[in-house]
DNA sequence: CGATTAATTGACAAAACTCAATACGAGTGG
DNA sequence: CCACTCGTATTGAGTTTTGTCAATTAATCG
């Protein structure tokens, strides 16, 4: 996938006039690269907060992104993980009602909102492609509803490890760059129930865990049997 | 809220032309009303199947209709109810991943995708409309989410009462179109925990059912706190 | 009024949660 | 390079919530 680097990008205010005319059927993406400036967070550090304006849609160059809410009582649901490549922000049209935060240091790309759609307004595919995309971030939405509503913990665990997987080019094995806390309330699960599912799926031989992050799958079809009849 | 009927709605081909001259910044449901054919779905009704190409999109008139993906053991997940008024079918680019049927008896106003695509190429208006509602949804489905995650029964139960509440223009009571397996398959529950926390918020005083499908509030504010801290 | 579907209730089982203790691992300083 | 520390992850024991299966009651429709 994308592995956006900031060196070889060109700085946002040399590029900006010439790109918008380069990219007349332009894909988001490239456009976002092109035309957003890069900014680095930290290992936790808030990207934007619940109820803070929406000025800005983002897209990861490097690391890791959750979308998150917390409650008054300390429970917590991740809406969605984001990774490089991936754009995000796009949840809002006046205000956030999630907050985003990096999961490790992390590069992102941001865009004046109001410079999409004002490019949006003149390039009838560009509007398309952000309606798209947020019609995709929809799906994945009522796919992670399907999950949370459904699914035994077993289920949860290997459609998360699948989806993972889907999202880096991986050969049998995927990294992850989340703490359990935070796959934990990915899946609507606490971190004990994801270690012991973990756990004995390793006991099983469906997977092996060198180190906790690094997760081999030895038996990709029983993962994909646990998954039976739901979109990823 | 809206309460189409379509006695009261010009037929489609006679005003077709003329309507989209009428509104150029219309609003997008009376686009899709004057745009639109009605049809009538009984109770039970298939309205779209998954996988079908997502040809149309549609605005219920009267009745409801749910938003559901079937598995092959039977389990179901209910992505969302729609009542009059509301605008669905965004979910899909080409093809539906859920199928939507008719709870009850329910007129449905169908517009051409297309069309309605066409219009948007032409004004921008129409295009943010669409947009916008497109992220409502999304809204919608992360807040749902949410509820699906981390909630108990009773939480879930207090957070559809005052949804369905403040979906309808209620005084003090909610008129419930959709059966208790179809609230259970919404909430992620069994109908069976369905039925006795209503029950139980009956005998805490918290509500009333006079019928099992009509839920008076006797104290909107423990309802209100079930929910805390939570977007509805 | 009887038949059929929908909803409730009860008794028990199972899955996941809670609380507490222990082990692991990365980073730091001796 | 090793020992220490702190955050992260795993494991265990016991409890709670929700699910399952079965029976009963209520509502709806001819």
């Amino acid at each position: 996938m994308l592995q956006w680097r900031s060196e070889t990008r060109p700085s946002r205010n040399a590029a900006f006039a010439a790109t918008l005319q380069d990219a007349p059927t332009g894909q988001l993406a490239e456009v976002i690269g092109l035309m957003g400036a890069c900014m680095k967070f930290d290992r936790g550090a808030e990207i934007f907060a619940e109820d803070e304006a929406a000025e800005y849609i983002y897209m990861v160059a490097s690391g890791a992104v959750r979308l998150s809410k917390l409650l008054s009582d300390g429970r917590r649901q991740i809406g969605a993980f984001y990774l490089p490549g991936d754009i995000f922000g796009l949840e809002a049209e006046e205000t956030h009602s999630f907050s985003a935060e990096s999961i490790c240091d992390s590069q992102v790309v941001l865009v004046k909102r109001s410079a999409l759609v004002a490019e949006a307004v003149r390039d009838g595919e560009m509007a398309r492609q952000l309606w798209g995309k947020t019609v995709g971030h929809l799906q994945r939405a009522q796919s992670h509803m399907l999950l949370l509503g459904r699914k035994n913990a077993q289920e949860r665990i290997a459609a998360f490890l699948m989806e993972m997987a889907g999202r880096q080019d991986s050969d049998g094995s995927v990294e992850l760059p989340m703490s359990r806390q935070d796959i934990a309330d990915y899946l609507g699960l606490t971190i004990e129930t994801v270690s012991r599912t973990l756990t004995q799926l390793e006991r099983d031989g469906v997977i092996s865990m060198p180190i906790s992050r690094h997760i081999v799958f030895n038996d990709a079809a029983a993962l994909d049997k646990m998954n039976d009849g739901w979109a990823a």
